[in-house]
DNA sequence: CCACACTATGTCTGAAGTGACATAGTCGTT
DNA sequence: AACGACTATGTCACTTCAGACATAGTGTGG
């Protein structure tokens, strides 16, 4: 019963060995827009993924009280893995606190909303920008088989979202738009 | 401190008196497609709500061991929504199964691959065609001001979001295509 | 030579969220 | 009259996650 938590830790080890450090700083914005993790959870499920032999370790010196741990997936791990990515995500609820405002948007200054979609706008913009010369460092996809597959398609899922998003507040700020106070 | 849960609740109670079981009620989808929770949180969030003086309730003999108890907003509450209504959110990561599947999926047989894509799309085709249906019922959006304007802004990120993520599905298969397996 | 940032591992507390269990009245159908 | 669906409130156990705390070696710059 690994959680999803551990299926993102064997996906980013089947890509190269990597101490629990390593993974937890790969996961960090804006590398890894899919999946966040604290380094202390990390640390917890590869423990979990040790015992239930998913994965092994080298331990080798290194700073810090205890020896540092390169991680790397075992042939049971590595086939949980493969087994994994083809069943059917199970639905995760929405769970958007923006769009939770809208929805009570019109109790508000429109002034007020206005300025926070106009907010919300830049920082997609932004992102989107970089999202754009990420994708223009690949020139266009790469094969699927490439482990950089995964890299662009994410990244072009990344993009989309990032449009529709700005889009959306776009459509916002039009909707609020010309009303005088700001 | 009231979590962005106990907002939501207030957010649904702005607009009319609600029982704890209708707030859940309303908040499962695909009505409430922007936050969920089961009636567990809901109940135990409100008690909170309660002490925190920014929701009342009358008790009316209804079905169960308890009193049915229909709950209000107070003039704390209503000021409390209000404020939060234009403050920031919060960025909260983003955790997608399906976009972390793909990081992985050159691992995988293509074949697999695509038929997992092709059944999402198929999900997100058929709940754009209910948005599309629920937008359709509203002649164009309302005024701002008016509680279903909330709705209608709400419904526009719903149809965006679907959208987008549809034609990522397609952009995935087409990459896949031609792969002779199914 | 000292301070600071970075590497590196881990524990602990508490909040948030999920699903099962418990209880019981009303209303419509068979 | 019995059965099941719906209304309605709540508890409990469990998992997930975030953030603080703890410890310590290495390398860089002032």
């Amino acid at each position: 019963m690994t959680s999803t938590l551990g299926f993102a830790i064997l996906a980013v080890l089947a890509r190269g060995d990597r101490t629990g450090y390593d993974i937890a700083a790969g996961m960090r914005r804006p590398i890894g827009f899919f999946w966040t993790a604290g380094h202390s959870q990390i640390h917890a499920e590869l423990q979990k993924l040790l015992a239930a032999g998913l994965v092994g370790y080298e331990a080798e010196h290194g700073p810090g009280p205890q020896d540092k741990k390169v991680y790397h997936l075992t042939d049971e791990g590595s086939a949980e893995l493969r087994g994994w990515v083809t069943r059917p995500p199970k639905e995760r609820p929405e769970r958007d606190e923006l769009v939770l405002k809208t929805y009570a948007a019109w109790l508000a200054e429109a002034g007020l909303v206005r300025r926070m979609f106009a907010d919300q706008l830049a920082a997609h913009e932004a992102r989107l920008a970089e999202y754009e010369r990420e994708e223009a460092a690949f020139g266009g996809p790469p094969p699927f088989g490439d482990p950089r597959f995964g890299n662009y398609a994410t990244l072009r899922c990344g993009l989309g979202y990032e449009r529709h998003r700005a889009e959306w507040c776009r459509w916002m700020i039009d909707q609020l738009g010309d009303s005088e106070s700001l």
